[in-house]
RNA sequence: GGAUCGGUAGUUCAGUUGGUUAGAAUGCCGCCCUGUCACGGCGGAGGUCGCGGGUUCGAGUCCCGUCCGGUCCGCCA
């Protein structure tokens, strides 16, 4: 037997009996004739004396960091006891020990404050998950895939596994390609999502199915997301969008009670896709702070039920409002008093590429009431206290305003909401608020392939009442500069997003289960009839024979584990990660592969560069 | 595909206008130390300044190229 107790377990209670330990050593203090060793594992740290003849064994047998070590003795009572660790009032007064194995020294201290950088921990990423803080995001993350298949279970779930060698379908992501040596020629796919199964077991009468699954997608990478990461699939049958949402923000609920303790009584909010752009500049608004955006100019084709404040801002002679397609306005709590500097580097701010505006227009809403802008020579006093009014500043807020093309100025305002509410204190790691984003439109604009592609994937249903449009228009667009003007611009898809703090963390939607209908998507995404059966002919084919109604949604695991982690990254979520550029730098993977397997494969290399 | 920041001791970093032998902290090694827990004291070793080229009397420092890493844009149904 290699132990009788963990590292982590021993207290007080336990004086006098006789345990072996074993772990890893953390620091090793010696003083003469005694040694103190702190001994590691997975469970916590417990201190070890060696007593002056075992200290004398050392010299023989010089322990060094990392070292693994098995050590006999008796429970003891401190002499000066730690309180900053769990075991502080005990040690093992140890009569043997045993090397079990050594250890290079450590390119990095194993400590919770490393002084190891990114990649070198990456590299050694066995040695940095001996780490705490990354041993606690994964037992963070063990902690919510456990709440997470509680829950589901719970409520009827059947976890099905679904292939991971499948066909590719390039429709919005690019997949993976895994060459095939039986069938030489030919390649599998790795799946973007178990989308089409997770239906085909909807029509097969699995009506609750979910997996904890890997999926992948051949894309650049952030710092938010990876080549392979795990998703909470979900499916349903016989449901409705109120079905769905009510089952998954319980299930979101239920991971916050049993991972965070967090009782979250609030009503999880709501919003269409519309009044989020509109809002928030974002269809994955932030709602744990205010700052809404006044709109204070739109072109006319866009939000087209929304009224604008243009008539605050016209008929002053002020170009740069007047020439723009988009102004838009935030009033920032309690900022009056910035100063030239501090609105200079706003101003630079907004400026870098990233953002790319021209410019920062700003108006301070003096705490006497009185208003004083860098637009004062084209607005009086009264003009800038109307706009004031509009965007529900109060005296004390400074008003930031950015003008410019719709698209670009509406992202821009919103990173801007974002950085204001991070730099007041307004987006704290503590703090937990759902959302649902409804209604998202159906179609996306294309303008490279002047087509429209699916803006969830093509399974998403159209709201019922704009069947009759799809069905009775034709997609094609004629004027690319109008395409707004087009029916399908309109189309609003069964389809919702659940928000968190300003992340998305999980979509989906109500499924097309009808075969016309289905049909109809696909034509108008491009395809023909050939392209449709060659793809998608085994989900065309199902859809003979008994379709239900269904719908589902899918979680980012490692997103939901990082931002309940407080982390902006998810790597640290993740066992072995890959880097930014899609490298596992441990494994050094990818790599060649030999001559042999290319024969086996009937597989010729020729680069293109 | 693009932008941007970085690469100097095992590690994290500093290095002035281009100018003597490239520094600090930490880690590592040795000696001393019986109550430490960020132990302490004394001493020591440790460098292809990412790589290649150029400018210069002289390059860690300036220029060009390249590789690697971070962040972001495009991309991510």
């Amino acid at each position: 037997m290699y132990r009788t107790h963990t590292c982590g377990e021993l207290r007080i209670n336990a004086i006098s009996k006789e345990v072996t330990l074993a772990g890893w050593v953390q620091t090793i203090r010696k003083f003469g004739a005694i040694t103190f060793v702190d001994l590691r594992d997975r469970y916590g740290i417990t201190q070890l004396l060696f007593g002056e003849e075992l200290t004398k064994q050392l010299d023989e047998n010089p322990l060094g960091r990392e070292f693994v070590l098995q050590a006999t003795g008796k429970v003891s009572e401190r002499s000066s006891k730690n309180a900053n660790i769990p075991t502080g009032d005990i040690e093992i007064d140890i009569s043997s020990f045993t090397i079990l194995n050594k250890s290079a020294v450590p390119p990095f201290t194993i400590e919770d404050k490393t002084d190891g950088g990114d990649d070198l921990r990456m590299k050694y990423r066995y040695l940095d998950l001996r780490r705490n803080a990354v041993k606690k995001n994964l037992e963070l993350r063990y902690a919510v895939n456990r709440a997470a298949r509680n829950y589901l279970h719970g409520n009827g779930f059947m976890d099905i596994e679904t292939p991971f060698l499948i066909k590719s379908t390039p429709e919005g992501a690019r997949d993976f390609v895994v060459p095939s040596r039986m069938n030489a020629g030919q390649f599998y796919a790795l799946p973007q999502s178990p989308q089409t199964f997770k239906q085909l077991l909807m029509i097969s009468g699995y009506d609750r199915y979910y997996q904890v699954v890997k999926c992948f997608r051949d894309e650049d990478l952030r710092a938010d997301r990876q080549p392979e990461f795990t998703q909470i699939d979900c499916e349903m049958a016989f449901v409705e969008q109120e079905d769905i949402l009510n089952m998954f923000e319980g299930l979101i609920i239920s991971i916050f009670k049993e991972v965070k303790g967090i009782d979250y009584s609030e009503t999880v909010q709501r919003m269409t896709w519309e009044d989020a752009m509109w809002k928030y500049g974002n269809d994955k608004p932030d709602i744990r702070f205010g700052m809404e955006l006044l709109n204070l100019k739109k072109p006319s084709a866009v939000y087209t039920y929304k009224k604008d404040g243009r008539e605050l801002i016209s008929g002053a002679n002020f170009k740069v409002f007047d020439e723009v397609e988009t102004v838009i306005a935030i009033a920032v709590p309690g900022c009056c008093e910035y100063s030239r500097k501090q609105t200079d580097e706003l101003t630079e701010w907004v400026k870098r590429p990233q953002i790319g505006m021209k410019g920062l227009a700003f108006i301070k809403c003096n705490t006497d009431g009185t208003y004083k802008s860098s637009i004062d020579k084209f607005y009086p006093e009264e003009r800038l206290k109307a706009i004031a009014e509009a965007a529900n500043a109060k005296a004390g807020d400074l008003i930031l305003i950015l003008a410019g093309a719709e698209e670009r100025t509406r992202k821009a305002i919103s990173e801007l909401r974002l950085e204001m509410g991070k730099r007041l204190g307004f987006r704290k790691d503590d703090e937990f608020r759902l959302l649902w984003v409804l209604d998202f439109p159906l179609f996306e604009y294309d303008e490279e392939g002047n087509r429209w592609v699916a803006r969830h994937h093509p399974f998403t249903s159209p709201k019922p009442a704009q069947i009759e449009t799809m069905i009775n228009n034709n997609p094609v667009i004629e004027n690319a500069a109008e395409y707004l003007q087009h029916p399908y611009a309109s189309i609003k898809a069964n389809a919702y997003d659940m928000v968190l703090n300003g992340n998305e963390i999980g979509g989906g939607s109500i499924r097309i289960f009808q075969k016309e209908l289905q049909e109809k998507m696909f034509a108008a995404l491009g395809m023909d009839k050939e392209e449709q059966q060659h793809k998608f002919g085994f989900l065309l084919g199902a859809f003979e024979y008994g379709a239900p109604p269904h719908g589902g949604i899918a979680f980012g695991f490692d997103r939901l584990c990082a931002i309940l982690g407080g982390s902006e990254s998810i790597r640290d979520f993740i066992a072995f990660p890959k880097n930014n550029s899609g490298r596992d730098v441990m494994l050094d993977a990818p790599a060649t592969i030999d001559a042999k397997q290319f024969e086996e494969l009937q597989i010729k290399l020729d680069l293109k560069s």
